[in-house]
DNA sequence: CGGTTCATTGAGCCACATCAAGAAGTGTGG
DNA sequence: CCACACTTCTTGATGTGGCTCAATGAACCG
């Protein structure tokens, strides 16, 4: 299996405008392509573990990861979903604080540990982004503990989807998703189960529940129409 | 009631080795000295509201805060408990995307927005700090997704006791906290099960629980002694 | 000392977990 | 192309942890 792909430009990457590099300029760039290496991991491999040693940072350029913890009895719980142009990896750590695997095939632009820290510490295009990045996903973080904390089976379920459905529109360069918006699925039932804290059981009947209410049109299981962001936003019991 | 109290010097403050300020050296300490400015907010009182402007960047000097989100129909969840060091607001955002409100009397230093931004844009010192502040919140913000999917209502009150007494043993420069250590808790039993996504009389429930087992030993409502780290770890089923 | 707020405790219920069985989808070899 | 194994999803039956509703108790305060 070929894991070391020869690095392509980063001209015409797919996360040159979202991802830490997006503010960087030219002269920023020749060093970033200098310096960058390319990673393909296949679906189901572990990219990280709890409390190991992690040598490089990485950006997701195509497919789809969870980051998770698993605790001694086996429960999980999924701290969050990871695509095209997030990062895995922090400077000044070198181990990971969760489990990341991959859910579908996926690519990774990395660099080096302590080559990336001397790229943040010289780049201020680089710390600018990072933390700007840092901050929207904490943010994200803090409104996913609501999700956690107080919504209802339903709500949570319908609330996965609509994120879903906006980080996909973001994606494309859209303020929100379309009416109409045909999503895909990239995780099982048992893995959106572990993301918001419920069973495979309760995951299932949700969807089920959304389907018989009209709120979402399944296509198969892994294909979800959704007719009005307007429902979906209300059976999530979103502000929005 | 005095809001704007006259700033003392930033060599003596409380926060000076840990806040946003930590890493500056005596040339940027004179800038920041020169453009800060202190406010105090009584207990009680709301120093930001979601999608209100906010147009300061603060730092916690003393006292508690909680950053929460309430739903239309009264939901409320706490998506961070705010303690000497911690910040309040972001740059580059001119509203908060939270509820902030005072637990206890507290006083802030803050920044205008603008001139903050201005901080971290031509201070590295100040970003880095800020860069690493926020890497850590993020972790603190996931670990606590684990709490909220996952913890039974005994765990999580655990939890909770636990990262007080860990935060409390960071403040005072200890690796962990020691044994018998007592614990004053800034919230109200509305608050922590706000905090833990539990209601009110469940959070009591577990007090008594933990209170009967030996967990903890209580000498108030508010003051509760740990006679053993380890036993409270356990029962917060955490990995360490 | 009565009023007010906050915490505790009890009784009953319900949403979600658990346990169990089938159904649908996916892949492999003949 | 089908037969078979295997995985994933769905659905049903039952149990239970935490919520709701309600009352009492404790602390604080004017």
């Amino acid at each position: 299996m070929v894991h070391h792909a020869p690095p392509p430009a980063c001209g015409n990457c797919p996360i040159r405008h979202n991802a830490v590099c997006s503010e960087c300029d030219a002269d920023a760039m020749v060093v970033l392509e200098r310096v960058k290496s390319y990673r393909v991991w296949p679906a189901g491999s572990r990219l990280a573990s709890a409390g190991e040693p992690l040598e490089h940072f990485s950006s997701i350029v195509t497919g789809c990861a969870t980051m998770s913890r698993t605790l001694e009895d086996g429960r999980r719980q999924t701290v969050g979903l990871l695509l095209p142009s997030d990062y895995i990896g922090r400077p000044g750590r070198r181990t990971s604080a969760y489990d990341v695997e991959a859910v579908t095939d996926v690519k990774l632009c990395r660099f080096e540990r302590q080559t990336f820290e001397r790229l943040v510490r010289d780049t201020p295009q680089i710390a600018a982004r990072l933390l700007t990045m840092t901050l929207d996903e904490l943010d994200a973080a803090r409104d996913w503990a609501v999700v956690l904390g107080r919504l209802t089976a339903r709500e949570r379920v319908a609330a996965f989807l609509l994120s879903l459905a906006r980080r996909d529109a973001a994606s494309r360069g859209l303020a929100e998703p379309l009416a109409g918006t045909k999503l895909r699925l990239p995780l099982s039932r048992e893995a959106i189960g572990d993301h918001l804290g419920l069973t495979i059981e309760t995951t299932s009947r949700q969807f089920t529940r959304l389907r018989k209410e009209g709120v979402i049109a399944p296509t198969s299981t892994r294909d979800v129409v959704i007719p009005s962001l307007a429902r979906l936003a209300a059976a999530a019991s979103a502000e929005t």
